[in-house]
DNA sequence: TAATAAACATCTAATATTTCGATGGAACGG
DNA sequence: CCGTTCCATCGAAATATTAGATGTTTATTA
């Protein structure tokens, strides 16, 4: 019981007769004719009798008649719901945390007055599971904070080099001090992001390039909680600027001056090449690229 | 958007795989692949995502899957309604008068007791519409009361010869007459069936070919009508004996022995060549077959 | 790391279905 | 009685669907 054959059913139906049926739905007669015999035959009944010149819907027909118009309109308005809803849509975009707190401070309230139609999960995740969870598709799209990405299998989206440096309260012993060297702070106690992290990785492996290697006196994933207890404890950290700009204006914080470990960490906006670009998804994609990673 | 690839999304909704889809349906794998793709053609969006060796149905894809799920729900409630409901129908009979009134008190309340599903819509007509509306569909069956009908058209499910008489009150003066004439009682007020009827027509042609007329005093359709009239002021009708058997037998009518006016009157249920027999049709007439025309 | 397997896409050829046009019969209207 | 209308049917042509073979990608396994 296709629904071609339910259409031509309620034409039909509705002008009692098939010849004028094919001439509004643009079929011959004859195929009206089969439509209608298919029906019939795989419903098991009658659906028109044929007496002289006129056709009568039987009693099944009648029941046909009003289960069609069901079929019909829930396929219209499917159909609308389709071409109406597209601006509506799941996003589940997935990051570091220190991108996610970034982001929900600074654009997710103006984005979701702008689209509020558009539901999204944000979730965090260490820079080693994001890749794979593009991989398999349970995330729409990833921020990596990491070193920089090329793969043919991946889409950046946007991407920029973000500015690094070791971080200490103000009030640190290092804090004013010019021209130093990693080697003339590498034993004092430092908070990092676990290794997971992306650029905890980088900076690991810088260091190992220069044979050395820190133990840091706290991992953990959290910068807002990095940030304070540095400025509590008097440790160093070493962070991307967009985690600690506010509080370096506020003057409670400080990039210390190490010359000799400069560090390129990259930001970028990665979806899986085979993504299917939803209105949802291009729209959050356009939307990162005028507003965000501008600073 | 036809039904069999709204069954096949269904399955592969549900199985997460176009392989095993296929295996499910009988299908082969680029069968499962075409439909899926033309579903998306027609909808004009992505209804699975394709990364790596997993499918995952998209926004579009997740509405599809309600959607789709109603329709389905539809169709089989509709062909279990028709599977079910195979004795439930409408009815439309049409009869002169005088049998519609014989046949409600004596056989409907037992019908519809045993057939509570088939609506009955009982009307009368003039013998001379009969026959056109089972021309033009208006009546599923007729009865008429006529002379009797041969007719390639038509289809006479049952038929029996009805004794007419004269009928007059059991006070009238030719109550205990024998071997009357009907010249003897041509010129008494006569109340008759209105010319339409069957019968009326009958006796009026075989009047006829005597060279005689009546006048009738009173013509109507109802013939519970004419009996009350003929009772009480003394008239004369002709009627079937189906009409006033029980008033004779209450003594309230006697028949006039008029010997030179036998007519052949028939009684027959009637239905299109072409009329499709559902089971609520062939209910009624074998119903009919066994319990009516049998006095 | 290379071979194998699994999953979906694509192409082509076979198959099935749908459609049309022509024809026919039956019934209606003038 | 003839022309017209309406639906049924038939065969041919057009179209759509399906299967099988093959390709690509990815995951698994040895």
């Amino acid at each position: 019981m296709e629904l071609r054959n339910l259409i031509t059913f309620i034409h039909v139906a509705e002008l009692g007769s098939f010849t004028k049926a094919a001439e509004q739905l643009g079929y011959s007669q004859s195929t009206i004719s089969f439509q209608i015999k298919q029906l019939e035959d795989e419903l098991g009944c009658l659906l028109f009798e044929r007496i002289n010149h006129t056709i009568t819907l039987t009693e099944q027909g009648h029941e046909l008649v009003s289960y069609a118009h069901q079929v019909r309109a829930l396929t219209e308005d499917f159909k609308e719901t389709l071409a109406k809803e597209d601006l509506r849509g799941h996003l589940h975009i997935v990051t570091p945390d220190s991108v996610c707190e970034e982001m929900i401070s600074a654009h997710y309230g103006d984005f979701h007055r702008k689209y509020p139609s558009i539901y999204i999960r944000f979730s965090t995740g260490d820079s080693g599971n994001l890749l794979h969870m593009l991989d398999r598709n349970e995330a729409d799209v990833i921020i990596t904070l990491d070193h920089h990405l090329y793969n043919k299998d991946y889409v950046v989206a946007k991407e920029q080099k973000i500015p690094m440096h070791f971080v200490a309260s103000s009030e640190s012993k290092f804090a004013h001090c010019k021209g130093l060297s990693i080697k003339d702070i590498i034993g004092e106690p430092f908070v990092l992001t676990e290794y997971g992290q992306g650029y905890r990785r980088v900076f690991d492996r810088e260091l190992a390039k220069k044979s050395l290697e820190i133990t840091p006196v706290l991992e953990i994933g959290r910068t807002d909680i990095i940030t304070s207890v540095i400025m509590e404890n008097d440790m160093i950290s070493f962070l991307p600027d967009f985690v600690t700009d506010e509080l370096i204006t506020e003057g409670k914080l400080c990039h210390l001056d190490v010359v000799d470990m400069n560090i390129d960490i990259w930001k970028q906006l990665i979806y899986h090449k085979n993504k299917w670009l939803s209105k949802s998804m291009k729209t959050f994609i356009e939307y990162i690229k005028t507003h965000e990673f501008t600073n």
